[in-house]
DNA sequence: AGCGTTTGATTGATTGACCAAATAAACGAG
DNA sequence: CTCGTTTATTTGGTCAATCAATCAAACGCT
């Protein structure tokens, strides 16, 4: 059973790297975590970073369908008949659920962020883990730029951007602090967004 | 010159955490970039988080500078006379003055945050440099709202949250990726809470 | 028999922390 | 001013522990 094996390897990977990060936990604890001989590990991933990697894209896969569920393709175009404003605020409403549900994920990532920082393997991973969302979100900013009464100044991918960057930070904040109102954070985040999106047009003496 | 000395360590420290990371940095690699005895180092500092607290706290010093020179203090009230929309602006181009200035001190800051995940020493470190900066943003957001026709449902708090969130965020690309744009997705940023603290009052039907 | 899988011991190297001894600076008594 | 004593600083090396990665040998299925 080769591929349960290796699943066993990446289940585990998963589990000690979120109780202890990725510079506090051996390729020992890894396989020990599975069940399995110090060596195999090895065996299956050259490196211990391809081992993170493939922790962190399987700890994502629950995220990816509750995405698709919710009719929305991380790496797809949005549907069709789609209104981007609902498909915003459906988002946002996702963005929260996410973070009751997949604190695991967070940490591995933040984990994964502060690794790549001097890391080239893994810091090509963060590049296309960031891309990835952020190029999402640009879809559905694409879409709500369509619909406002007075274009904005910033384009899509800044828009985006700066959304992909605050839902970052809000979880960042929640990951290292419980206590914090991470749903209030978002809220505001909300209500910002769609009163730009929905502003009206100002004559040009009242922009400054 | 006993402080001196110590001076000396600590900007040695930063070099080196910059240059590598914190995991990737041994006591000895400092001392030696501190051209001082490998033990020394443990003389001044019990351990090796209490050196990585020294060297951000220390290179945040300028940074800190730059804002009370601008009539700021991240810990102190806001100048009495202050408009605080126009303190709002003045922050977000801060902001993308220090991006482009103090990348090290980023590359320190967010390697502590990866740090910090599994470290309590170092997680209560950025709590508290989280909150500071936190709550600098909220009392300028506290004015801000006072002047909005339409008063918000978010907190001074919760949107102060969001705002620090997506610096961070963007912050945070840029030192992944040296081509981001960071000051479009900052003013992206400040484009969206413009809009918003300049919101006309909605009629009830308005809100959704 | 043959091959993909698994084992577990080993390798060579590095780490943070610690310490005893060497050196320098500060002090106080005569 | 000077010598002896105490305190503060600095040195360089040791320590046990840990690590990612390698490898030859054993296993088990067909």
């Amino acid at each position: 059973m080769p591929d349960q094996t290796k699943d066993r390897i990446v289940d585990a990977a998963y589990r000690a790297l979120v109780k202890r990060g990725y510079h506090e936990t051996s390729m020992k604890d890894i396989a020990a975590e599975a069940g399995v001989a110090p060596g195999l590990a090895h065996y299956y991933f050259e490196t211990k970073e391809d081992l993170l990697v493939a922790a962190i894209e399987r700890a994502c896969q629950p995220v990816m369908d509750a995405w698709r569920q919710a009719g929305m393709n991380l790496s797809g175009p949005l549907p069709e008949d789609a209104d981007p404003m609902m498909v915003a605020r459906m988002g946002f409403e996702l963005a929260k659920e996410e973070l009751r549900t997949y604190r695991g994920l967070f940490l591995l990532t933040f984990d994964m962020f502060g690794v790549g920082l001097h890391n080239p393997k893994i810091a090509a991973a963060v590049r296309a883990f960031i891309e990835e969302r952020r190029a999402f979100i640009a879809r559905i900013t694409q879409g709500v730029i369509a619909g406002m009464p007075d274009p904005p100044a910033a384009s899509a991918d800044a828009i985006a951007a700066a959304l992909w960057g605050s839902l970052h930070g809000i979880y960042l904040q929640k990951v290292m602090n419980p206590d914090f109102d991470a749903d209030a954070a978002i809220d505001a985040l909300s209500e910002m967004a769609i009163a730009f999106a929905t502003r009206p047009r100002l004559t040009s003496a009242q922009v400054v």
